[in-house]
DNA sequence: GTGTAAATATTACGCCGTAAACTTCACGTT
DNA sequence: AACGTGAAGTTTACGGCGTAATATTTACAC
C-alpha cells in the first residue's frame, strides 16, 4: 500500500511559483491560451488545481506573476549611449518576447506593463530624462514607443491581416471579389511577402525618426 | 390569464441582431467586460440566455458582430488629400472609437481588423497604393499606424503606467521608494499632467513624419 | 515518537457556454 | 376557419470553470 501512495506524494517535486509558471506557460504554448485552467495547470504538474492557491492568491495573481515571468529580458536590457537606441532596444524586446512565446503573450499582453514591471519603465524614463527631455515628454515618447511596439506583437501574435505565413489567410483574402478589393485580392501575393521583422522595423525606426529631440540640443 | 401570458410574449419587441448588439455593448460597458455572458445579456434583453443563438451562432460570432458595430466609425472615413492624412484619420477614428467604449474595446479590440472590417483596410491601402508605394510598402505603412493606434488605445483603456486621472494610479506610484524610482515616484506629480490626446498625436505625428514618401515624389 | 505548521486533496457552490428537446406563436395555404 | 410549417423563445442538462471551506497528508523540530 505504501508504493501506491508515494505515487501523489514521494519522488514527486515540491511545487514552486518559479516551476508553476514555467509549467503554466509550456501548457499556454503547447494548448493554447484557453487550455490556462487551475486544475488543467494542476494536472500539468501533477497536482491538484486547488494546490496552486498555496503559491498564488488566485487566477488574476498567476496571471501577473506569468506576464512578470514573460517580460523578464526587458530588466536586462542596457543603458545605450543614445536615447533613441534604449527605445529601440526595449521596443524590439518586447516585441521578441512576444514572438518567442506568441500564446502567452496573447493572455497577458494587455496587462499595464507598470503592474508588472516598473523597473524598465523606470529605466527607460530615467534616460530620457538625462538626455533632456521634460518628465512629461519623456513619459509621452516612452507611451509612443511602448504602444507601437505592443500593438504590433499583438497584432501578429494573433494573426495579420495579411499574414506572410500564407495559409488559409491568403486564401480566403484571393477568395474575395476583385473588384472590391483590389489590392487586398487583386495583390494578395504580394502582399504576403511582407517580412514581419522588416515592417516591424520600418514602424520603429520611422516612429523615432520623427520624434524631435530634446530642447537644449546639448547634455 | 391572458393578460399574464403576454408578458414574454406580445409588447415584448422581438429580439434583432441589431438590438442585441446595442444591448450587448450597453451592458458591457455598464458592468464591465466580464459581466458579457450569454444568460445575463438575455436578461439584459428580456429573455432566455439561449434565446441569443438564434440569431448568433455562438459567443465568438457575437464577440466578432459587437466588434464589428463598434468599429463601424471606420467605415465612414472620407478620403483626404494626402496619404499621411488618411492614415491620421484612421488611427484617430479609432482611438476615438476605443475611448468612447473603453470596456467594449478592452473586450474585442485584439480581434484581426481584417476579420471584422475589411472595407477600411482595403481603402487605405488603396489610397497609399495610388500614391505610389509598392503594395508591400503600403502594407507595412498600415500595420505601423494601425499597430501604433491600436496599442496606444489598449493601453489607454487597460490603465496607463502613469494614469492622468490620478486616482489611486498616482498614488501608488508617489508610495514607491523614490531613491528607487527617480523620475516615476519623485515626479508623479508632473507626470499626472500629460493629456493622453496630446500624447497620442505626439506619437502618431512623428511616426507620419518619420515615413519616407513613395519614390517617385510624383503621382 | 509526537506535535505543529505547511502543502496537498476533497468536496461543494454558483456561474459559464452550449447541445438538445420542447413549447409557443405568426402566418400562408387551402 | 382550420391547419401545417417554420421561426423564436424556453427548459433542461452536461461538463468545465474559479474558488471557498474543510479534511488529510507530509516534513520536520523537539
Amino acid at each position: 500500500m505504501s508504493s501506491s501512495r508515494s505515487d501523489h506524494t514521494a519522488n514527486r517535486r515540491p511545487l514552486t511559483r518559479e516551476r508553476i509558471l514555467d509549467v503554466a506557460i509550456a501548457l499556454i504554448e503547447h494548448d493554447g491560451p484557453e487550455a490556462l485552467s487551475m486544475r488543467r495547470l494542476g494536472a500539468a504538474l501533477g497536482v491538484e488545481g486547488m494546490a496552486i492557491y498555496h503559491h498564488f492568491a488566485g487566477r488574476e495573481d498567476l496571471l501577473g506573476a506569468i506576464a512578470e515571468r514573460l517580460l523578464e529580458p526587458l530588466d536586462d536590457l542596457e543603458q545605450r549611449s543614445d536615447w533613441r537606441e534604449d527605445c529601440h532596444d526595449f521596443a524590439t524586446t518586447l516585441r521578441e518576447v512576444a514572438v518567442q512565446r506568441p500564446a502567452t503573450f496573447r493572455l497577458v499582453g494587455m496587462q499595464p506593463l507598470g503592474e508588472v514591471l516598473l523597473l524598465p519603465v523606470e529605466r527607460l524614463l530615467g534616460t530620457l530624462v538625462e538626455a533632456g527631455f521634460e518628465p512629461v515628454t519623456a513619459l509621452a515618447i516612452y507611451r509612443a514607443t511602448i504602444s507601437y511596439a505592443r500593438g504590433y506583437a499583438l497584432a501578429e501574435v494573433t494573426g495579420f491581416t495579411v499574414d506572410a505565413a500564407g495559409g488559409s489567410g491568403l486564401e480566403r483574402l484571393q477568395a474575395l471579389r476583385p473588384d472590391a478589393f483590389p489590392v487586398l485580392a487583386g495583390r494578395a501575393g504580394e502582399l504576403a511577402e511582407l517580412d514581419p521583422d522588416r515592417a516591424f522595423r520600418l514602424g520603429l525606426d520611422a516612429l523615432l525618426r520623427g520624434l524631435e529631440g530634446p530642447e537644449g540640443a546639448a547634455r
